[in-house]
DNA sequence: ATTTATTTTTAGATTTGTCTAAAATATATT
DNA sequence: AATATATTTTAGACAAATCTAAAAATAAAT
């Protein structure tokens, strides 16, 4: 079947937040579409009229198995898209979001299998999100968040999940990247916020809220 | 000014068209674009309204010279998107038009410049045809029609005007490709019809047709 | 120069995706 | 449990891009 941008997007968004919670009820979409609820209702019939959704009225929704794989596809495209952007163009990785958000809607299979054996068959973007393969399996690391890291031990960060042009200018001050090493020295109770060191830098302090959205391996 | 898929395919056609015929009708556009020439009417005075169409009811059209630049760069996309298509990712040069159809409504102009560079600043796309540089200016090579060729004398195959399928599947029989060295055996008068020697392969007759729109360079 | 044929434009309808405002349903509070 | 609040859906409107059918303008043919 056949999808439009609309339609995509729509997919992919509900993706993301059942990955969360589950079942996705409307507003928390139409937030994070950036639209009205009125809208996403008006969507949400079509996509379940092409057996995408389960959807019971008033009471939420999900993708079904076929929908689940639409999303894949969605994520896999832009994923590799931004990998090229980076490790080939030269962008800076806070740079492509926008970019890869076009690109991903480029159809053509024949097209995203090329990209992926001209970019080596990378398992990670540059964000450090895991790429789904054509088959839409996707790769598992065991990372952990910081917030959960034994005082006193280092790891190297291999995800960010939020990914707003506020964090990522936060990273960049603190010069937190993909594989940058951070030793957590100190938790505070107070605020929840973290001591960290990382290597070459003096230690600085991080909020908690910034701590939640940074994924590490040792 | 920002400019809907739609209106960037229909500033392409025109520009197109123009080169051939200075001023374009109606039908011919609708042609063109495979749609209806109702619709077109409604897009050119769109077109039109932001000075993108010297348009007068009735009389024909052409672009402004702004509508020009905006053609300008769309076809700049486009060829690039195919040299990356067919030198970077390894596709046929015949199988690479409707995938560039639309990667070259990506909007950012960072990209296309980072793209441009990454791929060595090329010249001329996998059919042979100029890339305009960013400011739009073309680059011009002293190239001739295959039926203007000397009798006895052989030259390179630089571009080819008509890429529909069809006609690429007849040059492929005939193992005809950019750079491939062509001589002119014989001219036909009867239909004009050409007979032509290509390096390891028997002399063969190729139609009129077909010769006007291959050009060659010595 | 009329008539005929072709081309182009208008008028009105359709589809997709969106919106606002109001109604319907579910959840929370007293 | 009844009322208040929040969420979700419906109803109806709008813009973009398209279409069909009919009208208007131009070009061609007798």
């Amino acid at each position: 079947m056949n999808f439009s941008v609309s339609e995509e997007n729509y997919i992919k968004s509900i993706y993301h937040l059942q990955q969360d919670t589950g079942l996705v009820n409307t507003n928390s979409l139409a937030a994070e579409m950036q639209t009205k609820a009125a809208s996403v209702t008006d969507m949400l019939k079509k996509l379940a009229a092409k057996k995408i959704l389960q959807y019971e009225k008033y009471k939420g929704f999900k993708l079904t198995e076929n929908g689940k794989k639409v999303a894949l596809t969605v994520v896999r495209k832009h994923r590799l898209w931004e990998y090229f952007l980076v490790e080939k163009l030269g962008f800076e990785w806070d740079k492509v979001h926008d970019i890869a958000e076009e690109l991903e809607h480029i159809s053509s299979s024949e097209l995203i299998e090329k990209l992926q054996h001209f970019l080596g068959n990378p398992s990670f973007d540059p964000h450090g999100d895991p790429i789904p393969d054509s088959n839409g399996k996707i790769p598992r690391i065991s990372q952990q968040n910081l917030t959960a890291l034994p005082q006193g031990k280092a790891a190297l960060v291999s995800s960010v999940t939020n990914q707003s042009p506020q964090m990522l200018e936060m990273l960049k001050h603190y010069k937190i990247a993909i594989g940058t090493s951070i030793r957590l020295l100190k938790k505070f109770d107070f605020d929840g916020s973290l001591e960290i060191k990382i290597s070459k830098q003096p230690a600085c302090v991080i909020s908690e809220q910034i701590a939640k959205n940074i994924f590490v391996q040792l």
